[in-house]
DNA sequence: CGGTTTTGACCCGCGC
DNA sequence: GCGCGGGTCAAAACCG
């Protein structure tokens, strides 16, 4: 507007003058013509009504025409002039527009240049922020491994002298912290000569566990692979315990590897020979007055059919934590006894599991890498008094504790491993753990516990059943050498040469109970005589076990790993079953699992599993609330109760 | 409405 | 090739 007053203005003065003359005029005829009409202007109602009276009567009057004239001019002036003054607006504005949207575009450049330069500083803080976590997460590895080497380092001085291939085993691994059964390379000639000297050693028991609990905790090595096991708070038994061939994308990238690793190095023969087309299986046999037990996992019930020889359905579940989970489960309730719930375990979690789930988890994952890695030969493994049994048969599995046929009969393709939790009354308490409505009593019957976690080439099973742990083993596996400490103790049902875990484990608990180094000792010797010798001479048990620390280790690891590993399960259930048992009190109170189970070293990598699980899990899991054993919770029973229980509940209607 | 369970059908492997 | 059995799929029903 301005730039057309002006242009106006400078362009067209003389018209301009006129104009302003006439303007000027124009004002003065409408103040008269104002003044006139105020005073005579009663007739025109409204204020224009004057002026167009006024205008009527100019025009009717001689006297008004030349004013009236020029205001008219004026206007005409005005119109004439319009034109052009609108072009030359036209290009002022354009002009104008165009400087205008320069200036727009300039600041809106000159504001993207800012941005980027701020999007860039961003960028470069982030780039830093990263390197230095970077820096932070690799200093902490080279910590990590630092601490974990030396503590190998200093626990293998005192065993060097026991087995140089076992320290190269443990160093190879040293980065990890493993739980698993089984895997432990071994020298399948000289178990036998060497078997008794080792089981009194103890070292059997180390190797047994370092080989059978894969949970393992990369410090350092891998960086990526290593990741997913470190993150995870609480091994997934399940994972642990796989082969890698066995599920390629569900097994663990790290465990698989290092597993891979150590067969190549030691049983790999073995191993690779038996684990290629198979899919473990880690049979868990409880007394579970609830329909299902809980594991702690989510599961999703797919199906259900009748298998044959049981009229119970057998129930069919998914592991639903996470969607590519490929873990599955069947729930089938025993014909003999319907108070038994039969759980099978296939596959390897690929997700991190819940507190509650880790017990289960590393317990069946620990059995099937003793299937695993010991399928070519018979082995037995004891962890903490259970028996971790593992013949190789070439012929059939046998599963000494699956008596019905359709709980037995896993496909040939599967090898099993059964945990019969069910007879022992160390079992029972196992059981009480798992379903927390499970009555002691009912199951107390036998003064002996048992936990065997036997493996047959074919058909491996574990049976795990409230608080007995029987691993079916075939005779072929007391030859097997200390590992079997406990393997030769077949507590339940095996015909075989039976340790009778439920012995050793009470009378371990007692010792943890009491505390009494003593009583411990001729516990552990019991145990150890047993399963070194056929015989089952306490005494030379009694010596080997008392001269082993590891063996208590061991059967503390173990145990934890079995019952409760620790999740909250050893700690909360066992001590809240302080007055029955009398275990959880040990565990928890008496036993000292930082103590019992070193950090992972290279002596024995069960315990260093067993105690870092364990010290996880108390810490991150209250004792009691958690996890695996109570009675809704079984490693059965989901943490949900819709998936868990469903099984629980078709259990308990069928 | 989303997730889970139910349940019949289908697929596959194995033995005869 | 056939039958049997185990295991899985997927639509419908159910449940919170």
């Amino acid at each position: 507007m301005l730039t057309f007053s002006t242009i106006r203005i400078g362009t067209l003065k003389s018209r301009t003058q006129k104009a302003s003359k006439q303007a000027r005029e124009r004002e003065r005829v409408d103040v008269r013509a104002m003044e006139f009409g105020a005073a005579s202007g009663r007739s025109g109602g409204g204020h224009g009504g004057g002026v167009v009276k006024d205008e009527k009567r100019n025009e009717s009057s001689g006297g008004g025409d030349d004013e009236s004239r020029r205001q008219d001019e004026a206007v005409d002036h005005n119109k004439v002039a319009d034109p052009v003054t609108i072009t030359a607006t036209s290009m002022v504005e354009t002009t104008a527009s165009i400087a205008s949207t320069k200036n727009e575009k300039v600041g809106e450049l000159e504001s993207a240049m800012a941005e980027m330069s701020e999007v860039r500083e961003e960028n470069q803080r982030l780039k830093t922020c990263l390197d230095r976590i970077l820096k932070d997460y690799r200093s902490l590895q080279m910590q990590f491994q630092d601490i974990v080497q030396a503590q190998q380092e200093t626990k293998r001085s005192p065993d060097k002298e026991n087995n140089d291939i076992n320290d190269q085993e443990l160093t190879e691994e040293s980065e990890l912290v493993s739980l698993s059964l089984g895997r432990v390379p071994r020298n399948p000639k000289s178990e036998d000569q060497t078997r008794v000297s080792k089981e009194l050693k103890g070292e059997e028991f180390k190797e047994e566990l370092s080989l059978g609990l894969d949970c393992k905790f990369e410090t350092t090595k891998s960086g990526g692979t290593g990741s997913t096991t470190e993150n995870l708070p609480i091994p997934s038994p399940t994972n642990c315990s796989e082969v890698p061939k066995e599920e390629a994308g569900e097994t663990w990238p790290p465990s698989n590897v290092l597993k891979t690793l150590r067969d190549n190095n030691g049983d790999a023969d073995e191993v690779s020979k038996q684990n290629p087309a198979k899919r473990a299986r880690v049979c868990v046999r409880a007394r579970c007055d609830t329909p299902t037990m809980n594991d702690g996992c989510q599961w999703r019930k797919y199906g259900q059919k009748i298998a044959k020889g049981n009229p119970c359905p057998r129930a069919y579940y998914r592991c639903t934590v996470a969607p590519s989970c490929p873990v599955r489960k069947q729930v089938q309730r025993w014909v003999e006894d319907m108070s038994i719930l039969i759980t099978t375990y296939e596959g390897t979690h690929n997700h991190p599991l819940p507190l509650s789930a880790t017990a289960i988890a590393s317990t069946t994952s620990a059995a099937a890498s003793m299937l695993l890695s010991g399928s070519s030969t018979s082995r037995s493994t004891d962890l903490n008094g259970l028996n971790f049994y593992l013949s190789d048969n070439g012929s059939k599995a046998q599963q000494y504790y699956l008596s019905n046929p359709a709980l037995s009969s896993p496909s040939p393709s599967h090898p099993t491993i059964t945990l019969d939790l069910t007879s022992n009354p160390a079992v029972s308490q196992f059981g009480r753990l798992i379903n927390p409505n499970y009555n002691p009593s009912r199951f107390s019957s036998s003064s002996t516990t048992s936990l065997n976690f036997s493996t047959s080439s074919q058909s491996n099973g574990l049976s795990w059943s409230n608080g007995f742990l029987s691993y079916g083993t075939q005779p072929q596996s007391y030859n097997n050498n200390n590992r079997n400490i406990l393997s030769n103790i077949n507590l339940g049902k095996s015909q075989q040469p039976i340790m009778e875990i439920n012995n050793i484990f009470q009378s371990y608990l007692q010792k943890n109970i009491t505390s009494t180094p003593s009583s411990q000792a001729q516990v552990q010797a019991q145990a150890q005589a047993q399963h070194s010798l056929p015989d089952h001479t306490i005494a030379a048990a009694t010596k080997a076990i008392t001269a082993d620390p590891t063996f208590q280790s061991a059967l503390a690891a173990a145990l934890t790993s079995i019952i409760g590993n620790g999740s909250s399960g050893i700690g909360g259930t066992l001590s809240g079953n302080q007055g029955q048992v009398g275990v959880g009190e040990n565990l928890s109170q008496n036993m000292k699992w930082g103590e019992l189970f070193p950090p992972p070293t290279s002596t024995s990598k069960v315990n260093g599993c067993g105690s870092s699980f364990l010290s996880k899990t108390s810490t991150t899991a209250p004792s009691t609330s958690s996890l695996m054993f109570h009675p809704p919770s079984l490693p059965f029973a989901s943490s949900k109760s819709a998936s868990a229980s469903p099984d629980n509940n078709r259990d308990n209607t069928n």
